[in-house]
DNA sequence: ATGACCAAGTGATCTGATCATTTTCATTTC
DNA sequence: GAAATGAAAATGATCAGATCACTTGGTCAT
């Protein structure tokens, strides 16, 4: 037996968890500030340093804090998120890329809708910014750099839904295999349809057209699916 | 400098926890095998309890491993995902609980348009037992055991798409925060309606009509929504 | 058989030290 | 005066070994 009513069933781990997690919140700390050492955090919980620091690695699992060697820990940069995309999942095989996008097309094409619907000018900006840096990272032929842009227009694009789950949804579907989906891309090579695809979905979401943004963004998703697909099942 | 070529950028923490993976995987173990004692992990790859021990809490942040007292490191529920909800997530606002409905709103009912395609026979008869559990708990007045059944309904609908990541979605967003719905749901009340409309979402599955499936579960998310939404802003 | 009890295995935590990296800032140098 | 240098402090990373706490399986008496 512990406190009064309710569940007793947690661990000390949980508790130091929570609580620096509330510590973080009370101070209004956000991502990239620094947050409190190790040793410090260690005598104000009562507890020894390795213990503190199994709570921190479980923090650091989610995201919700970094620890930078010689440094200090601050906080991570998906503090408070309810969704993520697992940091230590294996490379995807040929299915799992093919299930991937084929989500993406079920789920980013209303998603669109919504962004249209909203037509947030601090989003629109930012995703202007994302295909001005797709064109030149095009030129220079940089293309780690333009996949990483791309995969940035869709979660902006989310991001300008105004929900903040769907963002995040979007966000872990997206965030999988970057490198993967480079490199079939590659394959596919058709960097200009690509740029010409979002640039008209950025349009449509400009003019407040929800049913076409929903349209261009299944058609240019179903476009990479054709294409992965091809190479997947060859 | 480490190994030949490739990235060197990795830290020993990040070695332990893709190594026990690929040690997992090479066992093919699945969830609730048993893995390895700390002290033998330890033993194995050279480095002291405490580092071992901060490795294994990263894993266990994302569902890989689970630690048991006194009993053994076993391997996670959520091994090999891609998608996870927060399990350190902060209990959701009332804007928030609504925004993941509306996300909800949106995703499942293509999906089940999906399921209806597919006309799994496995996932048709979880989804009657389910139905079957829900009816016994409306009598019992069990409503706890209740909302973890109807959202297991509609995990089992979303596994019925046969898209792996798509059931991982829909289960990181229904995951969370069911004893808040669970209130809420409470004030709505109207058990017998939901379990009504779980049937009808059932039968056009199984009658492969997609086109229902889809129509009646969005109608169905749309009226808790509507609930909730009616709860959050009074 | 059944239950109480005990012992081995195993995770949880502590203590306290040492090594490695980053950051700061006073000193040197041009 | 500005830039390069380098020592010192702060901080995270890792180690070693010990002790406590929980689970489990077997033993033994009933």
């Amino acid at each position: 037996m512990s406190t009064s009513g309710g569940v007793v069933r947690r661990s000390l781990l949980d508790d130091l968890a929570t609580s620096m997690l509330a510590l973080i919140a009370d101070r209004r700390l956000s991502s990239g500030d620094q947050f409190e050492s190790v040793r410090s955090l260690a005598d104000r919980f009562k507890v020894a340093v390795p213990t503190i620091r199994e709570a921190l690695r479980r923090l650091e699992a989610t995201g919700a804090v970094e620890l930078r060697h010689g440094s200090g820990v601050y906080v991570g940069q998906h503090i408070g998120r309810l969704i993520l995309a697992n940091p230590l999942a294996p490379t995807p095989s040929g299915d799992r890329l093919v299930e991937l996008l084929q989500a993406r097309a079920l789920i980013e094409p209303p998603v669109a809708a919504l962004a249209a619907r909203l037509r947030s000018e601090d989003a629109l900006e930012r995703m202007d910014g994302h295909l001005a840096a797709a064109e030149e990272l095009i030129a220079s032929g940089d293309h780690a750099g333009l996949a990483e842009v791309n995969m940035a227009f869709h979660r902006s694009l989310a991001q300008a839904s105004g929900n903040a789950t769907l963002a995040e949804v979007v966000e872990s579907v997206t965030v999988v295999n970057v490198r993967e989906q480079l490199e079939i891309l590659h394959i596919h090579g058709d960097r200009q349809t690509d740029l010409q695809e979002h640039r008209a979905i950025l349009e449509a979401v400009r003019a407040g057209d929800a049913e076409l943004a929903e349209r261009l963004t299944r058609e240019h998703l179903d476009g990479v699916l054709a294409v992965i697909e091809r190479a997947a099942h060859p």
